[in-house]
RNA sequence: GGACCCAUAGCUCAGCUGGAUAGAGCGCUGCCCUCCGAAGGCAGAGGCCAGAGGUUCGAAUCCUCUUGGGUCCGCCA
């Protein structure tokens, strides 16, 4: 059930009746036509802009058509009253009893209540993460982490199919970087002094490496030169840190559905297809590239070499696939990846980066275009960077002075939980600060806390009703009289209704920090009622002796926790059933 | 020099793809716990939505320019 596409529904079907008639003129387009709660709630339940967007076309004052309108939807049972209001708008309140009818379709339908058909089954592809394979990971891919796999979840309950993809960047120079610095932790293991110059990775994580590198090979590759070694130890490293980084993603409670790995597109003739593809249509051609404006590299010099003409899809440069040396340039395995993932047969594609990245966006919606003649839309979400603070003080990060922070510390420190809804507290293209102490406070500016202690509320509300012997299953709950409800009460009814319209907005935009908004907003409305319950005992959820008082109560709280889990649901937190 | 992102209350940020008198938390001011649901609650002050133009019934939201921040700018991934 979603109210507003059920009003927005009788809304259109009285204008088409008007077209019918004669009222208003006909094929009028209604898709601008919205239902939405109005900002001040003295304007009542919900407003309609009808009037006001087809004046215009229908060349009719709006005001009119507005009361035509509001006339013929008050005839509706739903509709207590319809009111014109300032250019044209319409108000609607709403009678009693449809606010009793959301709490029941909540209770109803449960996790179902808000779900959507909104994707109709399209199948969007979710990459993110795709952190390089030579380290554990840090607390800027947990914010990626966190936002991708929300926005999984979230396209997966607005109806879409939905595949979680990691992709290793096992195919560059960084991971022959790695192996290298293996070699050398491997030697350590061996008993030799060792030094880790520029250019290599000095971690203590690969203290392990090194000695598992031992164990499995013995001292076969001491005292060995590079091309002896080099292809053995890179895969057995890249493996082990791909080892550790799934570790990490589980503890985060990330599942991912696919790990690419840029190395099978190598010698598997994957690149050369998806450049053969390009090139047949004319996308591929030999030349030469300005230099940048500003500052030139000290030893630019104009090069003849293999350029993608994505400037025919918007970019501001061609871009290089192939290096002057011949080899690939990094963007033409990208090219091979996507094209692979457009073969594959999705219908959308969405690729989280870091705001560094933001540079390659125009390039790779240009590929993706190009190689799916526009079939296949590319929506790219950067990420931008998490300041971490530490007892008020921002904590800088820097791996020389060993004050590298993982996405391990976090979780050991704050918990899953609490990483993940802290993280999507903020849209994904605002920096985001992390306060360790804060994130683990219980009060209302913990924003975590506010929404877990209304669900530890309610369960504690349904176990005191539970020790006194009173009936909770689902059909003594939905038997519940709910048709009146008190003046505080609806509040809470209120954003229960635009929970299913909520997830079409936020799963739309691709924005799933508005869940947690959003479910911050109903622990508001929440707490707001509860704490009338101090002044107002029959407000209360859980009225001692009093069975009868308190069980329509008790539905309603026991519908703001189904959305409650819902929400956290999606965002991948678990509700807490009380509060320690 | 160019590209992308950002600019909203003293601070940290929302703002539903253009709607009505722009919201929340913190901080500030004032009330509210003998007890029964105060790890708080209620009320209030606080704004030229960076600035200037434009588009229209209507702009924080869309377009252009300006200012001030962030990220990035052949053959590194």
């Amino acid at each position: 059930m979603n109210l507003f596409a059920d009003i927005r529904a009788l809304v259109v079907a009285e204008l088409d009746a008007m077209m019918a008639e004669g009222a208003l003129p006909e094929d009028l387009d209604l898709a601008n036509v919205t239902v939405e709660p109005p900002r001040d709630a003295a304007h009542g339940d919900m407003a309609t802009n009808a009037a006001m967007v087809l004046a215009k076309p229908a060349k009719v004052n709006p005001r009119e058509i507005a009361a035509t309108l509001a006339e013929r939807l008050a005839s509706d049972a739903r509709i207590a009253r319809a009111e014109i209001a300032g250019p044209g708008f319409i108000n609607l309140a709403l009678a009693g009893e449809v606010w009793g009818g959301v709490v029941k379709a909540a209770l109803a339908d449960r996790w179902s209540y808000g779900r959507s058909d909104l994707g109709d089954g399209k199948r969007v592809n979710v990459e993110f993460v795709s952190a390089n394979p030579t380290g554990p990971m840090h607390v800027g891919h947990t914010r990626g982490a966190v936002f991708g796999d929300a926005l999984a979840s979230l396209l997966a309950y607005a109806g879409y199919e939905v595949t979680r993809e990691y992709y290793i960047n096992d195919g560059g120079a960084q991971v022959d970087v790695l192996a290298r610095s293996v070699y050398l932790r491997y030697l350590e293991a061996h008993g030799q002094d060792v030094a880790f110059e520029d250019g290599t990775y000095p971690g203590d994580y690969l203290i392990p490496v090194g000695e598992a590198l031992k164990d499995k090979v013995g001292d076969a590759f001491v005292g060995k030169g590079e091309q002896f070694w080099l292809e053995e130890v890179r895969d057995f490293a890249t493996d082990a840190m791909m080892g550790l980084i799934r570790k990490d993603l589980k503890a985060l409670g990330v599942e991912m559905d696919v790990f690419f790995s840029e190395k099978s597109l190598y010698g598997t003739g994957k690149i050369e297809a998806a450049i053969d593809d390009l090139k047949g249509k004319g996308l591929i051609y030999e030349g030469k590239l300005k230099p940048p404006k500003g500052k030139l590299p000290e030893d630019w010099e104009a090069r003849e070499q293999t350029l993608f003409r994505s400037t025919e899809y918007g970019d501001d440069e061609d871009r290089p696939v192939q290096k002057a040396d011949g080899n690939w340039a990094y963007f033409a395995p990208d090219i091979a990846y996507h094209y692979d993932k457009v073969q594959r047969g999705f219908d959308e594609l969405i690729d989280i980066f870091g705001a560094d990245h933001g540079g390659y966006v125009k390039r790779m919606k240009a590929a993706v275009a190009a190689l799916s003649e526009n079939r296949v839309p590319l929506d790219v979400k950067l990420i931008q960077l998490v300041k971490l603070f530490k007892d008020g003080q921002e904590f800088k990060m820097s791996k020389r002075a060993g004050t590298f922070v993982t996405l391990r510390d976090v979780v050991d420190e704050v918990g899953a939980d609490v990483t993940r809804f802290v993280m999507l507290t903020r849209k994904n293209d605002a920096p985001l600060d992390f306060d360790f102490a804060k994130a683990l406070e219980q009060s209302k500016d913990n924003p975590v806390f506010y929404v877990q202690y209304a669900h530890a509320r309610v369960r504690s509300v349904m176990r005191k009703a539970e020790a006194a012997g009173w009936k909770l299953d689902p059909v003594t709950m939905l038997d519940q009289d709910l048709d009146t409800l008190h003046e505080a009460e609806l509040p809470v009814a209120r954003k229960l209704a635009e929970w299913p319209r909520l997830v079409e907005i936020a799963a739309r935009g691709h924005e799933p920090h508005r869940i947690a908004f959003y479910l911050y907003e109903l622990a508001q409305a929440f707490h707001a009622l509860w704490n009338r319950g101090n002044d107002t005992p029959e407000l209360r959820f859980f009225q001692e002796g009093n069975e009868s008082a308190s069980l329509p109560k008790i539905a309603m709280a026991k519908a703001v926790s189904v959305v409650i889990s819902s929400g956290l649901g999606i965002l991948g937190v678990t509700p807490a059933e009380e509060m320690r």
